[in-house]
Formats: structure tokens, C-alpha cells, sequence
RNA sequence: GGAGGCAUAGCUCAGCUGGUUAGAGCGCACGGUUCACAUCCGUGAGGUCGCGGGUUCGAGUCCCUCUGUCUCCACCA
């Protein structure tokens, strides 16, 4: 039989654990249909070259998942995320390319998106290539799938379907607008922080000269766009004013004092400037007044030609210069500090300006209604439940998601012009050509959202528009593993166009997780720097480790921190397995044949056989429930402390002993070992794999076995109960002897007094190996001096020591022992003292109380008599 | 302003539908290595489960108030 290293170390294996799962393509559909009915696609990191924790967290939860679905022989797609970060990608290309002095004009589009291919395929594939250790399911080519491939056509059928339905409209509308990235994004891509500003009090003079209106703003410069002023319909104060017009200062334009719910009567003086161009409440208080709409600035938040004064001004000068000239003209009343929260871009933290431009939107109110059902009736489960708050409160309030964005990577918005006759088409030709005049169209430049395209994930990726195998087969998929950071962006609009184009929801399933925090627990970011690399974590302790650390010590929904001492500790566990498993194989003959369980097992066997069914059925329930690190520490426990310190330590002397004694512990440890290692296999796949492969000598792959499920023959509680009275024994006899430093060394005769004499003798042999007995004796009535004395409820073990003892000690030792003795019983006494427990209570839990008093009076009463016979 | 999370041992966190005397890892203390593993073994110390109420025979777990803390959404010129 081979050997496994004497040292574990991942590096030796993993890479080529994956390659083998590669080669055999276990991880594809067409391996084993029955099998492995499911098909993976994964996002790669994105070009920047830093991988988020994020990425690895949600990648091992779906593995973990995956595995074990897989293993249980039922069919199931999961889902993993896609992300293609249509913005940071772009920047990151335009600044790579800035370097090499070219533009995206110098290359056109086509020759932008070649040269972001090469880059992604330079950067991105080498780090897929190592995350492909965290979760089976990597693949970055699949991105190219989405953008490039079969997934295109899909965005391109789903963007004319609702363009035909009037989902999707072109128009001008108020946006958030990042004047550095050049680009519109949508309100979820904003996020708004404090920032300390001014209010600067203005007066506005009325056209017919009866006197001013008196009002407050924070942006100064947008005065140039004001095309009204506006107070409440309620307000007294302003009845009059309604109707007139006021001249704007510095511009000289006659604008209209028009009423409107929208102001707030008890904020400032009651009146507002508006000006739609440049907020998005004024755009709507434009709207319901038809007021003029007048943009200020360019793209790059400059002012325009319009205003020759402060023209190519940028908006924090022209603020400036506007404010000096108010104050000159004496319209500035006053200026104040005042703190407003300022809408910054989430990729570049630029501060974005409200603007009014052409755009595509995707109406959603209608489109939102059967997916917020199809998650109110519960054919989509949220777990944990409470995330679908944040569901209904986002889709309840949905507004109009904006899709175009002023980038190139990304799919191209198939909608076309004709700039003779100005008619729009929406088509999937690639070059379309002027249905009224014949002309050749031009193709609207602007990209689609990123997330318009990940929302047809669930389908586009299975072939959809066609009607495929797989189509069929795995929709609708069963769950998707993904951080509550993106239910709005991501989660909610896959479930909307599951609805809308397959009329079916697209998982069962949502298993959300948090976020990955450093070890302060702060949120990860490139500017504090404070990002940790998964790969060189990988690098340092392995992948298994790194995935069983992701997997343990958190619930579902919850935000983790990330330390280098929890990968340690999972490292030393899978250290722990190696090691244990290479002492089993060790100790294997040559020509030793697995046979599975023998007839005849012994009390120690049937304990751990039981206790490995109990942990099957466990592991099965927990996963089912989503509860991955419930799962993990159950493994721990049952791989550290069952196997690897009790049952292997109770195989030693019959590993010693040799002949019927050894063969029957060999086969009952390596059937042990076998679902152990089956179950831990999603956990930790590739030292699973590497033990397994060893163990059965190549013959088979434990990614392709199946995953042990709870077996009504083999519970053996009644010895295993049995059973945990020897380890009770040991353990109280282990606490005298170390409390009272007498090393297993010094080897004593032990004297038993029980009524399980049968069972006690029957595992002598623990007594010796483990506690150092040299022999025991059964016997009523002891009388030692100077004996260490072990109690359990149901034995009394005398260790006469000699001169070894301290009598004070050991008297010290025992009245600690019989003052929880009776904290215990009167505990329990308590309990069933009271009468409502005993009418109300389940009959069952009586029962059990009343066992644990007897037990608890029994031990009491053998330690009362062991202090008497030390003060006999 | 609206919604939600968290608060349990020195630290990081488990504790699922209420039912043993609340657990783990790390850290700490003491002891142990020829014979799988010091990336180890054994033993121990350490918690009035944020405060105050309530429901219940029974509350870390359910309900309410408060305190601290974090997050999301909306945003008042």
C-alpha cells in the first residue's frame, strides 16, 4: 500500500488533485449524467488583479453545496456570481493603456475591447487558474461566454422584448451622472456621505419691483439653470407671491413663482430655487410646472458656452466666482455652515452631479410586481428569512433602473439611428439599415448596465433564447449563494427577468452570507489597504484550510473577520486528519482488502460506528438547512476528539496485539475513516481526495463516491451508552491522577466498586493503555488509606498511592467533588420540585431529570463515603 | 426620517423551531514526547448570556422599553 507523506503539505497536492478533477472532467454534466447533473460557470476576478475574500467566501459556499448535492446523487444547479465590473474595468484598461500612450479614441472600439481580451486573459486567467483551489466551479472563460458568446444574443432578445412590451423607453431624464468616469450610473451605484458645506441666503428680487423672495441653497452655481422659484400651496405667507415672476440674479431671466407640495413649508423660508437640470426633486417639480429644462454644464461638470462669464469654468470655480458676483450684486443675505450629505460614485468617490441627459431606462413597477410575489408566496426562500425585508423594501419602492452606461466594455445597446431621418430601430442585426430611408443606421455607442446582463444569468448561461437540453433540464436552478451587499443590485433583478422572460423564478433558494472583515473589522478596501490576498493565504496554509476556516465559526447572514489564527487552526485540523490518517495506514497489512464492517464488533467499535451514524445524520440535516459551519464543527469534533483521541487510542493495544484482535480494529477504523473523509470531502476537498486515492490505492475518487447518509442498523446506543461509562471512568480517573501530578507512569493497581463489573472488565484493557492500571480488582467495601479515588455515577475506583498521595490534597480534591455533587442534585431537585414542570413538562424530559437525580444522589453518596474512609 | 443586524469566557465567535448545570478555537495555568501528529496529548481556571420589565412549569433563545454599536434605504433646498 502507498504512503502518505510523512508531512502535510497542500502545495504537494492540491494543484494536482485539481488538474485529475479536471482531466476526468468531474465537474461537467457529461461525466455521469445521473451523477453530476449540473453545470458551473463562475465570474473571474476582475483585471484589476485583486481578489476580495468576498469572491473566495462565495465560491466555497457553493462548492460546500455543490459537493455535497452532488455526492447525494441529486440534481441541482447552482449558481455562482457574475460580476463583470463594467466601470472599474474599464478604467483600469483606459489607465494600462494611458501608459502606452494610446486613448480609447486612438482604438476604436472594436480595438478596445481586443486589448481589454488580452488584459484579461494576461491577469485575470492566471488568478482564476489559483482560485479554482477554493471553488471547483472556476472557470474564467465563462466570462467571455457572457460577454462575447451565447449569452450576448440573450441580452440583445431580452432588451428588444421589453423595448417591444415598453418596458424599456429612451429618454431625457434626470441621472446621476460621475463626471470623472464620464459615464451615468444608476442610484444604486451612489453612496452618500457627510460633507461639511455652506447654506448661502440668496434674495431674488420680484419683476415688478415689489420687493424679494428670500431663499437657501448649497450649489450656488446651479442658479444659472433656474427656471422657477417654488413655496407650498399651504403656505400664507406666499399666497400672493404665486403667480408672479422673479428676476434671477446675475442672469436677468424671468422665471415664475409656482406652488408645490413638495417644498417644506417649516425649512428655511419656505422657498425653493429649482432648477431641473441639476436635482432630481426639482426635475420633478419641473416636470409637474413644464418648466424649461436648462443643462449648465457639460460633461466633465463644466459650465457651457451659454454662460460666457464662467464658461469652462469646472463647478467648484464657477461656485466661486458666482458667489463673489451675488455678493456684489448684493444678493447674497447671508452665509451659513451646514452639513448635507453629497452623493459620491462608489467606484471613484467623485462627487456626482444630478444631470439631465438621454438615456435608456427599464420601467419597473410592473415588471416587479410577479417577482415580489413569487418571494411572498415562498417559491423563493431567502435564508436566512429576514433578507427578504430588504427585498420588499427595495422592489416595493422600485423606481426606474437607468441601463445605459458611457462605456464600452460591456454589451453594446442594440438600438440604432438614422441620422438622415432620425428613426430608431432596436434590432439584433448587427448593422441595421434605416427602414424608412434605406440608409445605413449608426449604433447607439452606449453599453448596457452590468447588471442587466448578470440579471439573465440564470437562463442566458443554459442557452436561452433557444430551447435547450440543459435549459430544461436546470431551470429553474436551486440556489445562489450570494452577500447581502447585492440583493437590490443583482438578486432582485435576476428574480425580475426570471419572471418576465422564462415566467418561472430562477432558484428556489437565496443563501445570503456577510461580508469578510480584517481582523479590526473593518470592511475591506483597496484605500485602507487592509485587503487580504486569498492566494497567498492559500499559498501559506492551503486551500482546504482556508475554505474550512470561511465555512466554520460564522451563520448564515452574518459578517465574519477575517484572521490569520482561525486559517492556522484549520490547518492544524487538516494536519490532524493527515497525520491520523496516515497512523491508520501505517499500521495496515500489505495485502489488507477493505471489507467493510465486521459481524462481530466490539463494545468500542459499535460506540464509534454509532456515534459516526449520528454524525452522518447530522451533517445530512445541517446542510439541508443551509447550516454549513453547524456542519464543519460537528466534523471537527467528531474527526478530533472521537477519532482521532478516543477511538484510534482504544485501537492501539489491538493494533499491538495482532491477529483477530488487529483485523477486525483495522477494517473498523478505515470504514470509519472512509465516511469521515466522505463527509469532510465538500469542506475540504483536496486533502480528502489525496487521503482517499491513497487509501484505496488510486481506485477510485472520492468526489465521485456517495455521501453517507444515517443507517437504522448500525445504531448501536445501547453499547455506545454503555460504553461512555468506561470513558466516564477514565476520564475521572485521568482528573485524580492530574490533579494530584501522579503521571501515567506510575503504574498502580485500580480497585473497582460497581455493579457493572462485567462491563468494567470487559475493557480492562483501556484502564492500563490509557490510565495507567497494571491491574484491576472488583470489590465491595474498600478501605484505603492514601488512595486517589475516581467517581463516576455508577463506579468508585480506588488508586492506592502510598506516599504518592497528599491526604490534604486529595481530601481538598473530593470536597470540591461533592460540593457540585450537590449543586448538581439541587439543581435537579428544583426542578421537578415544582409542580407546573411536572403537570406541563413532556413526560419524556421527566423521565430524563429523575435518571440524572438518581445518578447525581448515586455519585454524591460514593464520594461522602470516599471522605469518610479518609477520615476513618 | 424609515428598516434591519449585533451585544454570550481575556480575544474571535457558535448556540437551528424555548427543555441537561451555556460551548468551541485562540490565549492563559499546570503536567506530559521512543512507539501518527508540539501543526501534539492530558487537566484546569475563566461567563449574573448589554440594562430593566413581560410571557412561560421553564428564557441566552419569544415579546416590550432602554443603552451601546454596525449596516442598508431615503434624503430637506
Amino acid at each position: 500500500m502507498k504512503e502518505l507523506a510523512k508531512n502535510y503539505d497542500p502545495s504537494t497536492f492540491e494543484d494536482r488533485i485539481y488538474q485529475q478533477w479536471m482531466r476526468k472532467r468531474c465537474f461537467h454534466a457529461e461525466t455521469d449524467p445521473k451523477k453530476i447533473p449540473y453545470t458551473i460557470v463562475i465570474p473571474p476576478p476582475n483585471v484589476t488583479g485583486q481578489l476580495y475574500m468576498g469572491h473566495a467566501l462565495d465560491e466555497t459556499l457553493q462548492d460546500i453545496l455543490i459537493r455535497w448535492k452532488r455526492m447525494s446523487g441529486f440534481s441541482t444547479l447552482w449558481l455562482p456570481g457574475t460580476d463583470h465590473a463594467a466601470i472599474a474595468t474599464e478604467a483600469k484598461i483606459v489607465e494600462a493603456m494611458r501608459k502606452e500612450g494610446l486613448t480609447k479614441a486612438d482604438l476604436g472600439r472594436e480595438g478596445f475591447m481586443k486589448r481589454a481580451w488580452a488584459w484579461k486573459e494576461q491577469y485575470a486567467g492566471r488568478i482564476d487558474q489559483q482560485l479554482m483551489k477554493l471553488g471547483s466551479s472556476c472557470d474564467w472563460e465563462r466570462e467571455r461566454f457572457t460577454m462575447d458568446e451565447g449569452c450576448s444574443e440573450a441580452v440583445k432578445e431580452v432588451f428588444i422584448n421589453y423595448y417591444e412590451k415598453g418596458y424599456i423607453y429612451r429618454g431625457e431624464r434626470i441621472i446621476n451622472w460621475c463626471p470623472k468616469c464620464l459615464t451615468s450610473i444608476s442610484n444604486a451605484e451612489v453612496t452618500y456621505e457627510e460633507q461639511e458645506g455652506c447654506f448661502w441666503h440668496l434674495r431674488y428680487p420680484f419683476s415688478d419691483g415689489s420687493g424679494y423672495m428670500f431663499l437657501a441653497t448649497t450649489r450656488p452655481e446651479t442658479l444659472l439653470g433656474d427656471t422657477a422659484i417654488a413655496v407650498n400651496p399651504k403656505d400664507e405667507r406666499y399666497k400672493n407671491a404665486v403667480g408672479k415672476t422673479v428676476i434671477l440674479p446675475l442672469v436677468g431671466r424671468e422665471i415664475p413663482v409656482v406652488a408645490d407640495s413638495y417644498v417644506d413649508m417649516d425649512f428655511g423660508t419656505g422657498v425653493v430655487k429649482i432648477t431641473p437640470a441639476h436635482d432630481p426633486n426639482d426635475f420633478m417639480v419641473g416636470q409637474r410646472h413644464n418648466l424649461p429644462v436648462l443643462n449648465v454644464m457639460t460633461d466633465d461638470a463644466k459650465i457651457t458656452e451659454d454662460y460666457p462669464k464662467y464658461a469652462g469654468m469646472d463647478r467648484y470655480e464657477a461656485r466661486k466666482a458666482i458667489l463673489e458676483d451675488l455678493k456684489e450684486g448684493g444678493f447674497l443675505v447671508k452665509t451659513e455652515p451646514h452639513v448635507h450629505n453629497v452623493g459620491t460614485c462608489y467606484r471613484c468617490g467623485t462627487t456626482v452631479e444630478p444631470r439631465v441627459s438621454l438615456q435608456w431606462f427599464v420601467k419597473m413597477d410592473e415588471l416587479a410586481k410577479p417577482a415580489i410575489e413569487a418571494v411572498r408566496d415562498g417559491r423563493i426562500k431567502f435564508v436566512p428569512e429576514r433578507f427578504d425585508k430588504l427585498y420588499f423594501n427595495w422592489m416595493e419602492d422600485i423606481r426606474d433602473w437607468c441601463i445605459s452606461r458611457q462605456l464600452w466594455w460591456g454589451h453594446q445597446i442594440p438600438a440604432f439611428y438614422c441620422d438622415d431621418c432620425g428613426e430608431l430601430t432596436v434590432t439584433k442585426e448587427s448593422s441595421a439599415v434605416c427602414p424608412k430611408c434605406g440608409k445605413p443606421m449608426r449604433q447607439d455607442p452606449d453599453s448596457l448596465d452590468t447588471w442587466f446582463s448578470s440579471a439573465l444569468w440564470p437562463f442566458s448561461t443554459l442557452g436561452w433564447p433557444e430551447k435547450t437540453d440543459d435549459l430544461q433540464y436546470f431551470y429553474p436552478t436551486d440556489t445562489l449563494v450570494t452577500g447581502y451587499d447585492i440583493i437590490t443590485f443583482w438578486v432582485s433583478r435576476m428574480i425580475v427577468a426570471g419572471m418576465e422572460n422564462m415566467d418561472e423564478i430562477p432558484f428556489k433558494h437565496v443563501l445570503i452570507h456577510g461580508l469578510v472583515r480584517d481582523a479590526q473589522g473593518r470592511k475591506m478596501s483597496k484605500s485602507l489597504g487592509n485587503g487580504i490576498d486569498p492566494l497567498e493565504v492559500i499559498d501559506t496554509y492551503g486551500a482546504d484550510a482556508l475554505r474550512f476556516m470561511l465555512a466554520t465559526g460564522n451563520s448564515p447572514g452574518n459578517d465574519m473577520r477575517f484572521t490569520d489564527d482561525k486559517v492556522k487552526a484549520a490547518r492544524n485540523f487538516a494536519n490532524k486528519l493527515w497525520n491520523a490518517s496516515r497512523f491508520v495506514m501505517m499500521n495496515l497489512p500489505n495485502d489488507f482488502r477493505f471489507k467493510g464492517l465486521p459481524e462481530n464488533l466490539r463494545m468500542e467499535d459499535q460506540w464509534v460506528v454509532s456515534k459516526f451514524n449520528q454524525l452522518a445524520k447530522d451533517v445530512n440535516e445541517n446542510l439541508e438547512h443551509f447550516e454549513l459551519g453547524v456542519a464543519s464543527s460537528k466534523l471537527y469534533d467528531f474527526i478530533w476528539d472521537v477519532y482521532c483521541d478516543w477511538y484510534i487510542e482504544l485501537t492501539k493495544p489491538r493494533m499491538r496485539a495482532g491477529g483477530e484482535a488487529k483485523s477486525s480494529a483495522e477494517q473498523v477504523l478505515v470504514w470509519v475513516l472512509r465516511g469521515m473523509l466522505k463527509l469532510l470531502h465538500p469542506f475540504m476537498p483536496f486533502i480528502t481526495e489525496e487521503i482517499w486515492q491513497v487509501l484505496t490505492d488510486g481506485e477510485s475518487m472520492i468526489i465521485l463516491e456517495e455521501f453517507p447518509t444515517y443507517q437504522a442498523e448500525l445504531d448501536f446506543s445501547a453499547a455506545a451508552n454503555d460504553f461512555e461509562k468506561v470513558i466516564a471512568a477514565i476520564k475521572a480517573v485521568r482528573m485524580s491522577r492530574t490533579e494530584l501530578n501522579v503521571p501515567n507512569s506510575v503504574k498502580a493497581k485500580m480497585f473497582f466498586e460497581t455493579l457493572e463489573v462485567e462491563l468494567f472488565s470487559a475493557n480492562s484493557i483501556f484502564f492500563e493503555n490509557m490510565v495507567g492500571a497494571s491491574e484491576l480488582e472488583f470489590g465491595q467495601d474498600y478501605k484505603f488509606k492514601n488512595a486517589l479515588t475516581a467517581v463516576t455515577d455508577c463506579a468508585r475506583i480506588f488508586i492506592p498511592m502510598e506516599e504518592l498521595v497528599d491526604k490534604d490534597k486529595e481530601l481538598a480534591r473530593l470536597a470540591k467533588e461533592e460540593a457540585k455533587a450537590r449543586n448538581d442534585i439541587e439543581i435537579i431537585q428544583k426542578k421537578l420540585n415544582n409542580p407546573g414542570f411536572c403537570e406541563k413538562a413532556p413526560a419524556q424530559l421527566i423521565q430524563n431529570e429523575r435518571e440524572k437525580l438518581a445518578k447525581a444522589k448515586e455519585k454524591l453518596a460514593k464520594v461522602l463515603e470516599s471522605i469518610a474512609s479518609w477520615n476513618a
